[in-house]
DNA sequence: GCACACTCAGGGAACGTTCCCTGAGAGCGA
DNA sequence: TCGCTCTCAGGGAACGTTCCCTGAGTGTGC
């Protein structure tokens, strides 16, 4: 067996079909001026030698990779998460990038060292574009990277405005939507459990919280979370402690929601019948809670596949403009 | 501003400091034959100019890529899950990955035309290596990948043995802790749900199931799933209507289990009053379901530091044995 | 029948690195 | 002082493509 052998270059494939490089070129790329004979011999070459062609050396001379970064900014050390948007909207965007025809560079940015790297990756041309999700707002990694001229976008709103365009679901009019729902059913004490607050989403679903009961004379009730379900259980906890009365919570994502229903449950509050709980997102697993969670529904497939064409547009048009997606409230059990 | 000027090449670096493209490049690489003076003085043009070292042209030379794919079976077209394993996996696997120095290339294998895609990509030498992740037994993608020649390591044992080096836990263990443990209960009848049987994972912790209850004397009472939460509501749903008194029901994951828990509660079911239920894999999910969820840990981070360490392994050694990681019962309220 | 356009194949420079090889200069022993 | 080794800088080929440009050959209009 020579399966060790060098791959066959281009040159070789030329030297088997007795024509020159520039012919087999032509051929590999689909060029139309290609006689049909010359086609055919070239085709046969390639076949017979298992010829694919180095990506290295097309990437060198067209100075594109095809492909497209996916920037995710990674929890600290130690903390692996099961976190159910990166395994949407990982798995989303790469389809669409896939179904585009770019390949798909897996970036994680943890620690400041672990940023230079980011920053060198994309200023060494190993990638078209990219696309940065969910970053928080004391990240300088966006303006760092929008600094390197190469097209980026970012799924979710970001923290610095004008940066780059971006794609986000209507944090504002979600929430609002919880609230009000909440209101609806004569929910005298309602608080929330936010989301961590340099983050966008959870500021603009907090404010819309707030000014929703604001607007009824209420006062509001806040503990502070970080998106995880441990931290919708500790803050619900707190929250009991505060306000041991409060009949209604809105927690800013389904995560957290899960977990305030576990401390309800230990607490023995019957929910929705002692305290309502809506959340935010409309994850799978809110279906499979008990009792099943009501929540709004951000359309997070949706939101990767437009942040894809986003940059995709941004690619050939040089401009592209933010998008921001309807949300829809989903009653269920819990509220 | 000259913001989009041409990124600066190693020639200009060299102008710029006065010295040869060599002395440059290797400065850039740290060898160490290198004057102190030249050394400075190029580390100050590099600053000067931003120099970063384009990554095509090095690939090119070296014939290397610093590159390594991620493989992961993509389910059928329209449906995105949230699997947690693929979150927990995908993140630690690149953040294992990174710090090893490499970077990371993301590919979903779904439909057969994207199989051939893959086939080229690795072909193409955009990466030195690959990790395979929950490939289904039926799958041609590993036999076809593994004649490459490309240093390739599976998450997950194989159908096919003896394709490629990999790293599972102990699936058939975890499962007979499972049904010992129900057994310890005095469960008379106890059925299970299984995962898709194109997988080993599915196999072994079915095959498990039958042996120990067999052992027993007892029959085994079977449902399909495919490990996700619906697949697990339904095989519930099926489980009660072919034997109304079973007691007991070992789902062959978490997910599958916390809709055999849904489908009880709907029927009436306590748990584990009536019925106990114990799932598979110890995802975080399984503390926050009512009642807890009592499972068996497969430790997912772990094993995928292991891929990755078996794959830089074959990377350097050119050889690598297969690793099988312990599991361990989790006892919590449902069983 | 001749000029001209038009089609399409081949030659070769260029992409930006690495790394081999040559050779200049320093250091040192005899 | 000469010659030898040893250190380290520079020149230039090579990596495997793409794509521009030249030019051969064929067809077409007047």
């Amino acid at each position: 067996m020579l399966g060790d052998m060098r791959r066959p270059t281009l040159h070789a494939v030329a030297a088997r079909a007795g024509v020159s490089k520039s012919s087999v070129s032509r051929v590999i790329n689909g060029e139309p001026t290609v006689a049909p004979a010359i086609r055919e011999t070239v085709m046969a070459a390639v076949a017979e030698l298992g010829y694919v062609p180095n990506g290295a050396a097309r990437n060198l001379v067209t100075q594109r990779t095809n492909t497209i970064a996916i920037i995710v900014s990674d929890p600290p050390a130690g903390l692996v998460s099961d976190d159910p948007m990166f395994a949407m909207v990982v798995r989303a965007a790469s389809r669409e990038l896939e179904r585009a025809g770019k390949q798909v560079s897996l970036v994680l940015a943890g620690s400041d060292e672990s940023r230079l790297r980011v920053e060198q990756y994309l200023a060494a041309g190993h990638v078209d574009g990219a696309i940065l999700v969910s970053m928080d707002g004391a990240d300088p990694l966006p303006a760092v990277l929008s600094r390197t001229g190469l097209p980026i976008v970012s799924h979710g709103r970001l923290a610095t405005p004008g940066l780059m365009p971006w794609v986000d679901n209507d944090n504002h009019g979600g929430a609002t939507q919880a609230v009000r729902h909440l209101l609806d059913q004569d929910r005298r004490r309602i608080a929330t459990i936010s989301g961590p607050l340099d983050m966008t989403a959870a500021q603009e679903r907090l404010a819309a919280y707030r000014d929703t009961l604001h607007d009824t004379g209420r006062r509001s009730i806040i503990a502070l979370g970080d998106f995880t379900r441990i931290s919708g259980a500790d803050a619900m906890r707190q929250l009991l402690d505060d306000d041991p009365t409060l009949d209604a919570v809105f927690a800013a994502n389904d995560l957290m929601a899960i977990g305030a229903l576990r401390t309800l449950r230990e607490a023995g509050r019957r929910v929705p019948d002692d305290v309502a709980v809506i959340g935010f997102d409309d994850i799978e697993a809110a279906l499979y809670t008990a009792p099943a969670l009501t929540t709004i529904r951000s359309p997070m497939t949706a939101q990767a596949v437009q942040t894809v064409q986003l940059l995709l547009t941004l690619l050939t048009n040089g401009a592209a403009d933010p998008v921001t997606l309807p949300t829809e409230l989903v009653i269920r059990e819990s509220a």
